[in-house]
Parts: structure tokens; sequence; C-alpha cells
DNA sequence: TCATAACCTAGTAATCCGATAGGTTAATAG
DNA sequence: CTATTAACCTATCGGATTACTAGGTTATGA
């Protein structure tokens, strides 16, 4: 019997071949973090490098780190909100931090911004969700996987506080 | 002068609070691992668990595994696309492996599937992208940070074969 | 009282995801 | 030779999210 081998004897170049097509084809590929938790992340570490704790202005930040004043004013908003930043109104007004920069895990900026950290509902710490189509997660192959990407994942962002990611260059 | 911090005094609750809110609101939680890669993957562990190297049909994945035929279907003529199937017509047909299990990295079947690894296009290395916003990405703070995430998640990912998430339990 | 800068609400274009619909082609059984 | 089977192909779609923008209101300090 005659079977189709796909495209198999051009194993080697195959997956690179794959990924121009996709790259030309698609102008915007998808990642997983979010410009909006990008965008937060860079805030807070321009934040942390002031030695005062003087508030600093979101037309600052924005400047300094290209970002849309309009969208890094509801980041920053966000993370008033969840306890990270202290603001002030008027002139002279801004945030500034209300916590030590070493005492601020990226793990946690990252929940509050971007949400999970896990690849999927069902190995998720914070967000978990039973999936639909799993009878058992014992016995889903995907599951273990992304348990270890999860928890390797968590100990790098765990790691790094933002004194780390903040530090001078 | 007098300062609002936010919620600050709530600390403690503040992160888990904000969780449910985003919980109950959105109803579907982002997460960065697409139904297609994990009915991917899920096909793939399907068919190596077969002793012989006989075709298995769409149907019986589709069924045992609670996947849309249609959407598999086009999951697994990918995966032939990219050579890690091959194919045969008519009755007694289907899809079977055309490599061993344990030459079949993770990383191979996400990258086809999924596109890139890093949560960033800035650190990846099959995907690489400038960022617009970032003047230097030695000074940039995510940068160094999301390099590691990368690494952590590619040493997962490059050690995990088909072979180990197929295992039996 | 005026300038400043945070705060708030709403809307939008572009894009992606997870399908579904409806067919064509190739291989095998009878 | 014909019918059945199952892969293969193309096209379309609703719903959701992302990354903004617009246009204000409120509180603070000089």
């Amino acid at each position: 019997m005659v079977i189709s081998a796909g495209i198999g004897l051009f194993d080697l170049s195959v997956e690179k071949s794959i990924m121009n097509a996709k790259k030309s084809i698609f102008k915007y590929i998808r990642h997983m973090l979010s410009k909006k938790t990008k965008y937060g992340i860079k805030a807070l570490a321009f934040i942390a490098k002031r030695e005062d704790r003087k508030p600093v202005q979101t037309s600052e930040i924005s400047k300094s780190e290209n970002i849309s004043q309009k969208f890094l004013e509801s980041i920053l908003l966000e993370l008033r909100k969840s306890g990270f930043l202290g603001s002030k109104k008027g002139k002279g007004g801004g945030y500034y931090l209300i916590k030590e920069p070493e005492a601020i895990q990226m793990t946690a900026v990252i929940r509050v911004l971007e949400g999970p950290i896990a690849m999927v509902p069902c190995v998720s710490l914070n967000y978990y969700e039973k999936c639909d189509d799993c009878p058992s997660e014992e016995t889903c192959s995907v599951h273990s996987l992304m348990i270890q990407v999860r928890d390797s994942t968590l100990k790098v962002l765990g790691d790094n506080t933002l004194a780390d990611i903040s530090a001078k260059k």
C-alpha cells in the first residue's frame, strides 16, 4: 500500500517555512503579554527608579516610554486601585509607590494586569476553571505538561521583584 | 499634605478581590494556549498511544476527546503539512505518526500550532520582532524578565516529548 | 480662581478564535 | 465498476478582545 507521508521529505526545512508563511500572512503575531501589561510594568519600573518618593506624572512616563498617555492613564489607575500605587491630584501630583520595590513580585503585577499566568484555566491557581471537554485531569496529556510550564514560570516571576527589573544598568 | 493611598489599606485582600471581580465580569478569561493547540496535542497523544502504527480516524479522536470533528480535521491537516503526521485516505485510512514519539519535542508542536513561545516578540527566537516603543532592549525592564520566562518555558517544553505526555497512567 | 493632573465613562476599528457549512478527491470493499 | 469511506479544501461567521481615542468631571495647590 502506498502511503502519502505529507511533506515529510522536507522535514528539516518544514518548521521554518511554516513560520515564515505565518509571519507574512498575519501582520500581528499573537503573543501572550498584552501591551497593557507591558506598559504597566515599564511604568512601575520608571516610578521605582525615582529615589525620592515624589509623585511622577503620567505625562512624563508617557513621553519617556513612548506610551499613549490616555492608555497609560487607565493602566496607572488600575494599578492604584490594586494597591500598587498611591496618587495625588493637582499640580505636583502624580503616582508613587506605596510599597518597597523589593516587596513587589512580578507575579502580583501580572496577575492584576494580565490575569492568569497559567496557559490553561485547568492549571491556574488563581483563575481555575474545569475544562468542558476533559473527563479527567489525571489522564489529560496537556494537564501535567502545563503544570510544569506554570511552575517554572511562577518561579521566575516570583523570584523577580520590581527592584530587580528596575535596577539601573 | 494629604495623600490618598488608593485602597492600600486593604492590601492583603486586594489582589483576591480584583481577581474575583474579573472572574465575574468576563465569562471567558484569556489564557495563552488556544484550543487549537490543546486539541492538537491531545490528538497527537491519542495517536501516539497506539502501539501499532495503523492510521487513526479523525472521527475516533473527535469522539474520544470531545473535540468538534470539523475543527479537529483542520488541525490534523496542519500537523500533517508540518511533517508530524502521515495520512491515508479511504476506508481504513486516517492519520499516523511518521516519527518516533521520543523524537517529537513539545516546543516543535506548539510553535507550529500556536506560534511563538515567548511572551513578547522582542525575545522570540523564531518570531523575533523589534518593539516600536523600545529605544533599547538592553535598558528595557521587561526584556530581561521575559527572556528568563522564555528560557524556563523552553526548557520544560524541550524536555518533554510526545512520548512523555502520552505515557499511560 | 485658575491651572493642573488624576479620575471617569463611553465608544470604536481591527483582529482573532472557534467553530460550521458544503463541497472535492482519493483509496478500499464488495 | 460502483459505493462507501475518510481525508482534503474553501469560505464564512458571531462573539470577544485589544489597544486605543474622545470628551468630559473632580480634586489639589499656587
